[in-house]
DNA sequence: TAGATTGTTAATCGATTAACAATC
DNA sequence: TAGATTGTTAATCGATTAACAATC
């Protein structure tokens, strides 16, 4: 759906690097700069504003402030974004401490499970009984969620997310969830990806 | 690196339906039941097939012992794959006590923190001082190390892992890090992919 | 100016999809 | 057999890379 979520990573990726860069005084950058810090191309950077109509100085590159400037107006990076956790088991709660979110204009307002036991109001941020999600939502005007529930309450959760209005979910759950069209969902499968490297280490039979 | 890196992955999921169809005493499946559940393409999964010589029956679609066996053949899961992860922060101790990981052939041998206060020598997996690491690594043969460690202390968690012996990483410090050619990186970055699914539900300004 | 760097067009590459013959 | 499904070839699509004119 619209532009692609590899490019979207990348201008993430670009500011997340400006950033630093900023921060020990950095003035300009080169397309060669970003390249190398992301392990790109200069051409990918270049062709990568292209596309957003981000351009900088022929000869002189790109005067670092501008361009996280116009890359921040294009990331929609200068409001706050509130998001709930489904879920409070360990992945929930590592979310939940973590603390890179916070200084990027993330919020993580709530967390939700059916455990009474994890159940704790008094937390920061609260950890509250799925009972309360939809109402919560409602109430709080949030429209980003996350899922990380075990695999056979993710399709249920997704769903009542959904109905109290929630846009686009990161999933953690290891299943293929159904959600309409327009609904945009971030699927990440931990053990997969770490089942991935241990693929591509192994000494190989044959090459293809 | 080799076949590519989604192949693979979507091989991973194709054989962790299966093991769930089979829990449930399905005998048979047709590429339409594995695209649909991966919401996929009959035609991609055939093709997925086709491309690591994995065939099935015309008209009966694939008996799903066999399927699985092949499958699990080529990723080569029926051994142990040990791991150890660097930094027992948050993310760290969920994936330490994930116990996904487990039943799927993945140990997590050891954690290791240079925060005295986190390193518990008793608990299980063990949490060791980072100075053990290289011996650690030497000594159980693991090559493969998942990096949950700040990422400023990145770069450097690389190198000694490599110089001790290991072979590819699942890295989630939201930097690049460099690397030998035949090394393999699988990098995670939460922050980024949470913020990608926060551009997609944006209200659009211009559609493009 | 001369040299370096951008911005863009064209070429390439790889992955997905469509089409369809083979056949159980 | 007839119909459904596989396996593969060819076409399409999209993303990356190469090439190079523009120009600061």
């Amino acid at each position: 759906m619209k532009s692609a979520k590899q490019i979207i990573l990348r201008l993430f990726q670009y500011r997340e690097f400006l950033m630093r860069a900023k921060s020990i005084g950095i003035k300009n950058v080169y397309s060669d700069t970003l390249a190398e810090a992301l392990g790109s191309t200069a051409t990918q950077v270049r062709k990568d504003f292209s596309l957003f109509g981000i351009t900088g100085n022929k000869r002189a590159g790109y005067k670092l402030d501008d361009l996280l400037s116009q890359l921040s107006e294009l990331l929609g990076k200068n409001q706050k974004q509130k998001i709930i956790i489904a879920g409070a088991g360990n992945l929930g709660k590592a979310l939940m401490q973590y603390d890179g979110f916070k200084k990027e204009g993330i919020e993580i307002v709530a967390l939700f499970d059916n455990d009474p036991v994890k159940v704790n109001i008094e937390s920061s941020p609260p950890i509250l009984p799925i009972e309360r999600l939809f109402e919560f939502i409602g109430k709080n005007k949030i429209n980003l969620g996350v899922i990380a529930v075990p695999y056979f309450a993710a399709q249920q959760m997704l769903d009542l997310m959904i109905l109290a209005g929630i846009k686009g979910v990161l999933n953690f759950a290891p299943i293929s969830l159904k959600s309409p069209k327009d609904f945009f969902i971030n699927d990440i499968n931990l053990r997969l990806e770490l089942e991935t490297v241990a693929y591509f280490i192994k000494p190989l039979k044959q090459e293809d």
